[in-house]
DNA sequence: TGCACTAAC
DNA sequence: GCAGGTTAGTGCA
């Protein structure tokens, strides 16, 4: 974000987005956010400080409990892809390196280059104001096959330090290099370094970034620390662990996005540790299960296992889904008409669902 | 149970 | 003129 023009991004953004209707949806649900928050202030005001007290006690056994079984004896890394669909780009045309380019339609963007950062042009942005910010931008259309075929090739050096490795995505990787490093007796450090080269030579230039920790959670978050094309090593003691995720802004924590971020900090948390000082009002505002998620989070634990399942009973695919958006109409017989369609019934026939 | 919402890539 | 597509999980009515 160095060397990006925060307030002109931001006006842009805003100029570009303030009459659609997208925008006003976006409105809505924040509007449904405040209310959510509104009812969390109350509910928090009305804790009478016995009862406080008495959440805070019932969760410190659960933290000793999960404390106990803090396991620090393995080393996970997370490989993330740096710009990985802009990178495949630009090795098979070497001219985009010298352009500002992203991957998409004016639709919608998936990835930017590093030419493209400095004018605020990201992910997850569409692309008509993508343009605004940066007129000379450069599209190109996403190739899925050729993605898939680089990802192959990073896949091949995964396999190499933890032939169980599990894809996040095309993209990232996490390696439990725990009996790697053992058997060739070298650091998770050494390890990271060593894998980003090879990557890099199997690839034909692609680089990653590589986060180097005792579970998945902290692992993900530190590759994103030396992006791109760099480093981070968490050493595997409680006092580093401890250190790492106290200062931490909850919102770096794989799971929580915008609104929840938004309902932690009405409790007055911006960081992790924040969120643990907090603990009590968090079992009394939130669900069991927001409750674990939360308290795992503050306390830096995550997963240091594969999984302990037998293949077998590794989880399936529990849907598969096809969806396209269509411009905006509100003609009931436009309507009909187009998911008869789509569906591949006729009109006036019947038979469609109705 | 079904829908709305959140989140990730 | 212009805001995606796919999968999973949680929480509420």
């Amino acid at each position: 974000m160095q060397g990006v023009d925060k307030d002109r991004v931001k006006k842009v953004v805003y100029e570009m987005s303030k009459d659609s209707a997208h925008f006003k949806n976006e409105q809505r649900k924040q509007a449904a956010v405040d209310e959510k928050i509104a009812r969390l202030r109350q509910r928090a005001a009305a804790l009478g400080p016995a009862e406080l007290a008495a959440h805070t006690r019932a969760v410190d056994a659960r933290v000793a409990a999960l404390e106990a079984r803090r396991d620090l004896g393995r080393t996970w890394l997370h490989c993330d892809m740096d710009a990985f669909y802009a990178a495949v780009e630009e090795r098979d045309d070497p001219g985009l390196r010298e352009v500002p380019m992203a991957v998409g339609g004016t639709g919608m963007i998936t990835t930017a280059n590093y030419m493209a950062r400095p004018y605020g042009v990201r992910s997850a942005m569409p692309g008509f104001v993508a343009l605004k910010l940066c007129p000379q931008l450069v599209f190109v259309k996403p190739n899925f096959e050729k993605y898939t075929a680089a990802s192959e090739e990073t896949r091949r050096v995964f396999r190499v330090y933890d032939p169980d490795f599990r894809a996040g995505s095309l993209d990232e990787a996490y390696l439990d290099v725990t009996d790697y490093c053992s058997r060739h007796g070298v650091t998770g450090e050494q390890v990271a370094a060593e894998l980003r080269a090879r990557v890099r030579d199997e690839t034909r230039g692609l680089t990653c970034s590589v986060g180097v920790a005792p579970n998945q959670l902290l692992a993900k978050v530190a590759s994103d620390i030396n992006k791109p094309d760099g480093q981070y090593v968490l050493a595997p003691s409680r006092a580093a662990v401890t250190a790492f995720i106290s200062s931490l802004p909850i919102r770096r924590v794989p799971g929580i996005g915008k609104v929840t971020e938004q309902l932690v900090s009405a409790l007055g948390a911006t960081t992790c540790g924040e969120l643990f000082e907090r603990r009590g009002l968090v079992a009394a505002l939130f669900s069991p299960v927001a409750l674990e998620f939360f308290l795992g989070v503050s306390l830096g634990l995550g997963a240091t296992r594969h999984s302990e399942l037998p293949p077998e009973s590794e989880p399936q695919r529990k849907g598969i889904s096809c969806e396209r958006t269509f411009k905006a109409v509100s003609d009931p017989k436009t309507l009909h008409e187009t998911v008869g369609a789509v569906w591949g019934w006729e009109e006036g026939v019947g038979g469609g669902p109705g």
